[in-house]
DNA sequence: CTGAAAGCGCTAACAA
DNA sequence: TTGTTAGCGCTTTCAG
């Protein structure tokens, strides 16, 4: 910035007044730096500018993996969030600091405030990290999280209505006459145990007695999934119906159906849920509860900014829907 | 870290030597400051930081979507790479800024070079932004490009031996007994174009007769790869087999073929390429090139660093490999 | 081993 | 309208 007030033959301050669009400075004088600045491939430090400003114009996108024992990101729920969230805070001109947290240590979320390289940031899913949010939400405002809406809960959050998304998709099961129905999630993480809960619900209604190998914990990742499918199946359990909690459990269990000599839906009615863009795909096509992550996104980013700006909105609960596909229905 | 200092009793150097683990403070003293400003919830600030030593502990992940009409990232290939990126890069201890380049202007790179907020470039894809790289990487070295590598390229790439790729795929049809091979995509980008130059070897070599028609312009997007599919089925040009140049492309084909009474393989043999997580899923499973993305990842970050540490090293070209499934052979 | 002081590149009073 | 100057929070000579 020093040179291009050399070459223009003006102050430093002035340069900066004029690169920021300053008022101050008339138009003529604003645009001879510009071109300037231009031509000689000059951009504002953002370092620099960030230290003395304190604003960033960054947000920092965080998945917490406190959950996975493996570090990979690998369902594709995270990835099209992600897709979608850069969609939206590109769009509004920030740029993105992308953090996976692989094994949250006590304090990380401070850390990560604390460090101030962002103006704001969006958790991608609680993991197992609903005290430490709360913690740092008492002194931060400028974070929201996709997850569950938990009760006494400091944060601000989006997210479906997991309960009723695991009801809906356990009682349209019922709805084909299923009566063995399993449930295969991990139900330790906020998201999960409020479908789960759902689950419950609906088989209650229905009078159904639960054997408890139908409610079998299964994780996020294809190989842990293909793992707990193969136990439920052998488990003796017999179910004729699955609420699966993400589509590459669902897949995961179907292929394990293939290898017991059964299919999907002959043997097993199957839902899982995101409706992620595989589900119309595989084969047979899977049913599942659909989150519209496009809206989510837009939601959440909309209310990181106004958070930013000190409005102190709060979260919002999304319906999820059902998108019945051939796995569940003869 | 003035506050750090004024509780500790001792110097702002001191502290800040301490915290930086410098071997001139004493092991006492530093777990001391250490303690003290664990307590307090104390973090260096990497924007200070940062000017200071003209280092970021960053890495900027660009995707450049110069070809795209749609500035939504859609094709399952980019979020993949991204996730492998940001685990290599995590795995480092360096954060990771991620850039979407919806309409890029001249100058773009420079600009984020000289914003200095990255260390060094990752690209997922060149886009139709060859000459931009070219022009950026005479004066800056710390940057990996994922595409195909160009003849009198001064910028560093690592991608998939495309023109076998596509050499492979389309050899494959023909052993197949197809003689009516259509190609879909975008020959405009440069791994593209290697993989169509891939595609009429083949064809030449087996003494077919290229009928115009079915050379078949097609984007990344879901929505204009069903276009082109129903355009290409729609032309008359009859074929029976069809190598596309990503699985989306190939599975928009497969539901074109559907609306049309026709089906994979039977009517038409159909070959993709990536072999995303999807292939082998969806209905028939998807024949396709498969690159490694795992691998990929990790050999660009690797080079990325080592040309950070001033190490000029040249780019590699990854052998791909066929896998056949179902949508390609009887 | 430790502290004082300069300066990284920028913005924002305050003066002119 | 423009320039001077004082920091933003840190690292690092240079002197003790």
């Amino acid at each position: 910035m020093a040179d291009i007030a050399r070459m223009t033959g003006v102050s430093i301050s002035t340069v900066s007044r004029a690169l920021a669009g300053s008022p101050l400075i008339p138009e003529a004088t604003r645009e001879m730096i510009a071109e300037v600045a231009r031509s000689h491939g000059y951009v504002v430090n953002p370092f620099a500018r960030g230290l003395r400003m304190k604003r960033t114009q960054t947000i920092g996108v965080v998945i917490p993996l406190g959950h996975e024992q493996r570090q990979l990101i690998s369902d594709p729920f995270f990835l099209e969030m992600l897709g979608h969230l850069a969609d939206e805070i590109t769009l509004r001109g920030y740029e993105i600091l992308l953090s996976k947290i692989v094994a949250p240590k006590p304090g990380w979320i401070d850390a990560l405030i604390q460090a101030q390289r962002t103006d704001g940031l969006v958790f991608i899913g609680q993991s197992d990290q609903h005290a430490a949010l709360n913690a740092s939400a008492q002194s931060y405002d400028q974070m929201v999280v996709w997850g569950a809406h938990l009760p006494n809960q400091d944060y601000c959050t989006v997210g479906a209505d997991n309960a009723y998304g695991g009801y809906i998709a356990t009682r349209h099961l019922i709805d084909q006459g299923r009566r063995r129905i399993a449930f295969l999630g991990d139900p330790s993480l906020p998201e999960i145990g409020q479908r789960h809960a759902g689950y419950l619900r609906a088989c209650q209604e229905a009078g159904l007695t639960l054997d408890p190998r139908l409610d079998a914990p299964a994780h996020f990742t294809a190989e842990t999934a293909a793992e707990a499918a193969d136990a439920l199946l052998a488990s003796g359990a017999e179910p004729d119906g699955l609420f699966a909690t993400s589509d590459v459990i669902a897949m995961e269990f179907i292929k394990a159906l293939g290898r017991v000599g059964k299919s999907a839906p002959t043997d097993v009615a199957v839902v899982g849920f995101d409706d992620s863009s595989l589900a119309p795909l595989v084969s047979p096509p899977l049913s599942s509860v659909r989150q519209d992550l496009t809206a989510a996104a837009r939601i959440m980013i909309d209310l990181l900014f106004r958070r930013i700006d000190g409005e102190l909105v709060d979260g919002v609960q999304m319906k999820p829907e059902l998108v019945v596909r051939a796995s569940s229905s003869l």
